[in-house]
DNA sequence: CTGAAAGCGCTTACAG
DNA sequence: CTGAAAGCGCTTACAG
């Protein structure tokens, strides 16, 4: 049991009270708030009940209408850090599609407490949410407890083994699009600073940069791919990684503009110009890129339409449908600074 | 009334289902979920309510928990923009808190939908959350339907006229350290780059950079303070600004590290060595500025505690109580590259 | 020591 | 056309 703080509230007031003002059946109240179309009701009542409303100050408990339509009008979204501004874009759509269906969108973080999915199912599963979009690090075995959940779930911008219910983005084809950029400046040494190992979007983009280096007729050195995490530190690393192979690469696919931002560090500090030594391009936009120094060229991906489709689909869906959607809406580079022909 | 998903929800199991499994009443099931001290039960008897549990995957229904407990074990957080890596120290801050408490912590913006605080009110309020908690732009306007409100709610980061419900940093102090750490490098011509005039935290670190001008002896000059928004383009704007006033600033504080990205571009793009020809300080550390170029000398300030005391304040007052906290947590220079005396 | 019963605040099929 | 009643899934004071 949680501890209990102590607290007192403002008086509570329920539909009994405003029905005992307005002189109405609480029934009646309901369906006035409800909007009901089967109610007819003298205008001059109606008003009457809404005045009451109102005075009163009152408010639907949520909790109670929950209990009694079996539904929340609320849908949960769990992402593994609030720190990366990868999710602020899918949040964002998540909310704007949540609104539009007259729901709300609560989104909680599973990496600041260590506590795993059970702990969010527990929390946010049954009663609290119709539905849970997860963009985080769960793993397969968790699945299997989101299997036995009565909560409708789907995964965001990540697939799971073994499971079919994930929207992601077209990973392969922005990070094929970066490739052909670069190539089209005439470049040939093209590396990639990928994500980390495990991760799915990684696989993908690596996937993407593997068969555009193909495609381009380039056979890409084994040793010009490297792994970092999403973060600036993991960047920074990785680049320095990149920078101790000889014959140097002329230009970096960068799988995340954090990444990025700890690449083009490394790059400073080592006394190497950008995009004079080495042109970079990181999948993800956003305004930062913009102002970094140089401006970063990058490659948009429609982050947010993936959080307003995730949550469409979760919304109207089936929990026993298959959904393996992939985002097709436009990818593109936002060419900036940071990118220019080898010299 | 929202649009209605259409959905088909695998079998719900509720209490009396355990309870018929396990052969016992289904008080004695919640009493045994609930770790009910006065319940004295043999322990095969528990062993069978546990494994009826277990087998059929039974989670509590938190809508009807929390209608009959008056008690969601669940708190609130409305933030203005997911994009602004401030708010996700506060958040974690929060979530941590509120884990510690035996909580929940969802988090919604008020940005992305433009709907405001009625919206929110409706949406959170009532049965659904133990509290709320506001950092985003609350008018004095809105103030008003929270004291209707029977739901307990602080303030963040952030005063309102009229209120008495806010936990705050300690602004002034940071922007006073910064000011400091120019003056102890030799700059007499220290600018301010400050936040939006509306702006709670921006007028309170306005107030400490004047009050530390005047103890150093220096007079600051008018013109030397100017406003933007706390993003990087609100920042490159003002950085524009302030390099036409003659005689240029050696130094400058600026409100915010977002702003600041855009300073530091603005003062690449105009030519300018940083920190030859300006040195540059902002408030909030974050590991991004350690990754600008040049590094970024900051002043951090404690923001996840600031999120931890305002849920722990949240959730132990008292909604008529006055709260009127300062976090005192220490706030100190993280010195960088962007920071040296003056040529 | 355990079970039966009341009731939290709503919605909605149903009877009047 | 409106109101009375049942019931959503829990918890907990109370009776046996």
């Amino acid at each position: 049991m949680p501890s209990r703080p102590s607290r007192e509230r403002a008086a509570k007031v329920t539909l009994n009270d405003v029905a005992m003002v307005a002189g109405v059946d609480r029934s009646v109240v309901s369906r006035v708030i409800n909007g009901d179309p089967n109610l007819s009701v003298r205008q001059e009542t109606r008003q009457r009940v809404l005045d009451a409303i109102d005075r009163l100050g009152y408010r639907p408990n949520a909790a109670a209408r929950s209990l009694r339509t079996a539904r929340a009008y609320m849908f949960g979204l769990v992402i593994p850090d609030f720190a990366n501004p990868v999710y602020a874009e899918i949040i964002k759509g998540a909310e704007r599609a949540a609104g539009n269906l007259g729901y709300g969108l609560m989104t909680a973080s599973s990496g600041g407490v260590q506590l795993g999915l059970a702990h969010h199912l527990a929390l946010l599963g049954q009663g609290r949410v119709d539905g849970l979009l997860f963009a985080g690090e769960e793993t397969g075995h968790e699945l299997e407890q989101l299997r036995t959940s009565a909560v409708p779930w789907l995964l965001v911008n990540r697939r799971i083994e073994g499971s079919r219910r994930y929207v992601v983005l077209d990973d392969e084809r922005g990070s094929g699009l970066a490739v052909e950029h670069m190539v089209a400046l005439g470049h040939r040494r093209i590396a990639h600073l990928a994500g980390p190992e495990g991760a799915d979007t990684a696989r993908r983009r690596r996937a993407g940069y593997t068969a555009a280096m193909t495609e381009a007729g380039l056979n890409p050195d084994p040793r010009h791919v490297v792994h970092a995490d999403y973060t600036s530190d993991g960047g920074a690393a990785a680049m320095t990684a990149l920078l101790r192979i000889e014959p140097r690469p002329t230009a970096v696919v960068v799988a995340n503009v954090a990444s990025a931002v700890g690449a083009l560090h490394t790059l400073h500090e080592a006394g190497l110009s950008v995009p004079g030594d080495l042109s970079v391009i990181a999948i993800h936009d956003m305004p930062l890129a913009g102002h970094l120094v140089p401006a970063l060229t990058t490659v948009r991906m429609p982050l947010g339409r993936l959080g307003e489709r995730a949550l469409e689909l979760l919304a109207t869906s089936n929990l026993t449908d298959d959904i393996t959607e992939v985002v097709t809406e436009p990818v593109d580079v936002v060419v900036r600074a940071s990118t220019a022909p080898p010299r």
